[in-house]
DNA sequence: GTGGTTGCAAAGGTTTTGCATGTGC
DNA sequence: GCACATGCAAAACCTTTGCAACCAC
């Protein structure tokens, strides 16, 4: 079973709670790892052998609709999925001991409106990921600094290709 | 012929500059919305029919991996590819006429500041994409709103699934 | 000169579709 | 009950691969 707040959202969408569409979401929900639809399929089919191929393509789109997955890019080139619990939140990731923070959007909100007055955009939404040293971790990296600025490259990460 | 930066950066990377990537990315570099590789195929036949298929997704593995294109996904669950020209930028995606804007990193820092201070976070990097109406397509949305506010539920955007 | 690159065609995957049957609301 | 959802299998599509010929460095 699902959790209650992605059943919720799937009706909330306007769209049925089937049991398939509640299983892949539990399979999703169990992983926070980004995996694509057609290793979905075959961890979904470990419990319920009969599922067919289209149905979880399906009810991926649903989920995805109703804000219960987000769907990225894998390296790949194929799609991947994941489970979402909050509905807007952005990432800050601590490049030194790993961890997510997530930022909720009224600390991000100051940009948004600052970009609208500077550039006359309109910014209905925003995919903020950050990548630095957490407050933790500051006071460690300072006393003893792992690499130099410039051999320290820092890439896009591979979910976003 | 492309621009300057990107054949520096195809070099740069330890990759040849063929007359195929040349093309492949002046194309890019002429129209700043995302298109798949299958339609960048069609395109560039246009104007060099021999050039084989496997030519192109490799070349645009070979620009992303020099930098001077970027994949995301598309909501088609393809992957779709845009130019590059600044090193470390952002994204402007107006969900009305799909043209990508980039935002170079001046125009953002003040948000990476204010988290530092408020959070006391040290920020190395940053992925930002933005979604919303360009001010081209502000007063056509406006004069024409496509939607009730309500059925209007502000989703993640299709770029992102 | 030589190793990376290309074009071709075929293979290998992934995603979609049509339709009869089933089922959540 | 009815519209939406499912399962199946084939079709459609996208992407990769193997290999001989080529050419950018």
């Amino acid at each position: 079973v699902s959790s209650e707040t992605t059943r919720t959202r799937v009706l909330a969408a306007g769209r049925r709670l089937t049991p398939q569409r509640d299983l892949i979401s539990e399979v999703l929900e169990a992983d926070p790892r980004p995996r694509s639809a057609q290793e979905l399929w075959t961890e979904v089919r470990a419990r319920a052998p009969g599922i067919g191929r289209a149905t979880v393509f399906r009810a991926l789109d649903a989920l995805v609709d109703a804000g219960a997955a987000r769907r990225l890019a894998l390296p790949n080139r194929r799609s991947g999925y994941v489970g979402c619990s909050a509905l807007h939140h952005h990432h800050f990731v601590c490049q030194d001991c790993g961890i997510v923070i997530e930022l909720p959007e009224p600390e991000v909100s100051p940009l948004l409106r600052h970009l609208e007055r500077a550039r006359g955009f309109q910014v209905n939404h925003a995919r903020l990921d950050f990548y630095g040293t957490c407050p933790d971790c500051l006071p460690r990296s300072r006393a003893a600094p792992r690499s130099s600025p410039a051999s320290k490259t820092v890439r896009d990460p591979d979910y976003l290709g």
